[in-house]
DNA sequence: CATCGGACTGACTATACGGTCAGTATACTA
DNA sequence: TAGTATACTGACCGTATAGTCAGTCCGATG
């Protein structure tokens, strides 16, 4: 017997893994990786410790799984809405927005992703694979102000630096939100850093 | 008996823990706070583990040493060029090409600078102090930019938000040259950033 | 009702590591 | 030379915590 071709294990057991993700969401965002506990995230998801073993095999895959579900989910989003978007400016505005909204929506998943960043020089901690999935979105970034340089709708800069540059101005603005110290709106925020950036990089 | 105001115990002292911080700035760097252990940090000294307990209580307070060092040395650096400059634009210039240059000189401390960020969202973890230095930095920045604004030297913008994105933006830079993505010379990044935070806040 | 299987538990183990301190070596002093 | 102070050492201790596993609970099955 199945359910939308789930068998009641396969329900039982995406249900647990979400709900252990949320609560490590949680722990991991208060406390980073190597300040929560096990026992804290165990606790804070109303299992016990050996049960979270069940459907884990270590403590660094726990925060792996959480850490890429919302890294996913962001690109995305960011990536749908860029595409939608008309011309380089929509897209970098689309850029922007997405970016700073979601925070707004997912602080915790934000305090994590941005905590990774700080690893992203050392090669031998938990993200890896996230340093790579970093430059890949940059390179993207990157990509796309080439183009818009050769047809002319931006002037012509080095397009590596500038994407470098757009993407951690907009981590920046999310980070400033996240410690309170935006006395702004989401919208003006975006409205500030999408004229800023276009006046940057604009040809007029 | 002394030499230049000080006493055979005071030079050693100053020799041990000038020799003692290096070595922690190395394994820091490669490790970070967590990763590093006071075993290795002993090692690298040259020295065994009790001796480094001799000149600081801590662990923590190893790393914080580094780390104010440093964030002293960065920052003093840095508004002292700015002073120095003449006008916005100068001391933009100054702020970025300083701080850029300062990578390449210092790249294990800048590892750990760059690591201590990704701290920032968490409260218990070591630098409470280093929030309170970051934000006093941005909020410098922030009033220069307001000076400058009333002065009609630039446009009328939203200071806080753009101190945020020229301070991260620079950051960016500084950890795309670490991480070795970039293949700009530092000349190159400093004009090409002073270029387009130029376009993007000046009243032209 | 008896048996079975699988989800779950939490006391327990193994280990890594921060910090200590009794002891050694060396330089200085009387 | 004997005595003392000082810098240093590294084996050791206590603790925190990731991961394990023998045992419990409970719903399903015949």
């Amino acid at each position: 017997m199945s359910f939308g071709g789930k068998t009641k294990h396969e329900v039982l057991s995406e249900f647990r893994t979400a709900e252990i993700l949320e609560a490590a969401r949680r722990v991991f965002a208060e406390k980073g990786f190597s300040g929560a506990t096990v026992d804290e995230i165990a606790e804070a998801a109303g299992l016990a410790k050996g049960t979270l073993y069940l459907y884990f095999p270590s403590k660094k895959e726990i925060y792996m799984a959480a850490l890429r579900n919302g890294v996913a989910e962001l690109g995305e989003a960011t990536g749908k809405n860029m595409e939608r978007a008309e011309g380089i400016r929509g897209k970098i505005h689309a850029f922007i927005r997405t970016r700073l909204e979601y925070v707004e929506r997912n602080r915790d998943f934000f305090k994590i992703y941005h905590a990774e960043f700080g690893n992203l020089t050392h090669p031998l901690a938990v993200g890896e694979a996230f340093r790579k999935l970093h430059r890949q979105q940059v390179e993207a970034l990157e990509g796309i102000l080439e183009k818009a340089a050769e047809g002319g709708e931006i002037r012509k800069a080095p397009a590596g630096a500038i994407a470098m540059a757009l993407y951690e101005m907009t981590r920046g603005l999310m980070l400033r939100r996240l410690l309170g110290w935006a006395e702004t709106t989401v919208e003006e925020d975006v409205e500030t850093l999408n004229e800023f950036v276009w006046r940057g990089i604009g040809n007029s």
